[in-house]
DNA sequence: ATCAAGTCTGAAACTTGTTCTAGATTACCG
DNA sequence: CGGTAATCTAGAACAAGTTTCAGACTTGAT
């Protein structure tokens, strides 16, 4: 038998359901150090300056190894993106959104969440771009941040069981969200826009409440 | 004074209005030989095989005349995504979009756009994926980009003086147009969840009428 | 026709993501 | 404890984007 179990040899993250062999302490260990260590260079230069050379050094690991937990760049910033979103998530939880209606409780977390990339505009560029240019072999992996960007939404919406018409604004908004971020992150447009998009996205929510006294 | 005139030295392609300085016809054709190279190879297989020492061998350039050209590789695909957008925006042009309604119109448009680029996956891959991984030094192209969708879409829309409420929704057609394409792209989403977002999101320019009638 | 200035070419060099290899380590089974 | 299969490490090697440079070529002006 192995050594140190085997660790999700070219596939799945743990993530969260997705069974993978359990990682050794020590295993637990570095990924935690790789993805600090992504983080912190994130966090300044953005995606330019995770260099996958200073992120093996800055964690103290191969590059090797680095590899071989983290099958490439972009998969190992979007696997940093889900422990932030996990993070965040958690934080969003401890106080919900006060707005009167659904699409005012989204706007106001995702503004929550915006302003908290703001605080990081370089781990955000990172995570964002990596996002956006990852391809199919990271399929998995960006579907998992989806569905937890998904759950934030939902759990402002405060619906228990949404309609598949709800369900479909709420894809809306996810795409908004992120091309959003997107031209705000390469200086297209500016925090206000950003704002006004999102609020503009969210009265889609208002159609799917009855046709009466809508407005 | 110089020979062949000088290059758009590292900013703006001619692109349209922004004035810069006359090419030489040979000038333009080497410009319209690296294109097409560029758009012959995106073809194949997507952003990756777009290499730009292949460019420049297909085009019959050195490779430092391509970068004079095109500073970069997102530079040049982005280029490459105003040319065909050109082309779509003449196409468009011939056969407006029968729908009763500006919300019908716009979709209608849209899906034919999308149709366009399922012929040519690849292609499309490499062009949607340069524009989302631009950073700040391609912001004038891609905005330039954002801009001609925007007139393709207010055509469809039939309307000669949109108000700033109706612009808004533009906006936010346009983020989910190109996260939509994305989320396709990397075989996230289906044609038909494509689809449904487009028809989704252009419910949004309903809410710019009257409030009398909706529905 | 000649000249000066700017352009193009071909090739090498540099950077950073990714892959590969040989050998040292580690985890677990018996 | 000893064996062994998998993991980790250090470092070389490779690939593609980007930069650089010397020299040949064009262009427009005199």
């Amino acid at each position: 038998m192995p050594a140190e179990a085997k660790v999700p040899s070219s596939t799945a993250r743990p993530a969260v359901q997705p069974a993978s062999p359990p990682l050794t302490e020590r295993q637990e260990a570095r990924r935690r150090r790789i993805l600090h260590a992504s983080a912190q260079l994130a966090g300044r230069g953005g995606f330019d300056a995770v260099q996958m050379r200073e992120v093996a050094e800055s964690s103290q690991v191969a590059l090797g190894t680095l590899y071989r937990y983290f099958p490439s760049k972009v998969h190992l910033l979007v696997a940093t993106m889900q422990d932030q979103l996990e993070h965040l998530h958690r934080t969003l939880g401890k106080k919900p959104p006060a707005g009167e209606t659904a699409a005012e409780r989204v706007a106001e977390t995702l503004m929550r969440a915006f302003r908290a990339l703001q605080r990081e505009p370089h781990l955000a560029d990172a995570m964002v771009r990596a996002l956006t240019f990852a391809d199919r072999s990271v399929s998995p992996e960006v579907d998992q941040v989806s569905r937890q960007t998904t759950a934030i939404i939902l759990d402002a919406m405060g619906l228990e069981d949404p309609t598949p018409e709800q369900l479909a604004a709420v894809r809306v908004i996810e795409h908004t969200w992120h091309s959003a971020l997107i031209t705000w992150l390469s200086g297209r447009a500016s925090i206000a826009q950003v704002k006004i998009d999102i609020e503009t996205v969210c009265r889609l929510i208002d159609l799917t409440r009855p046709a009466v006294g809508r407005d």
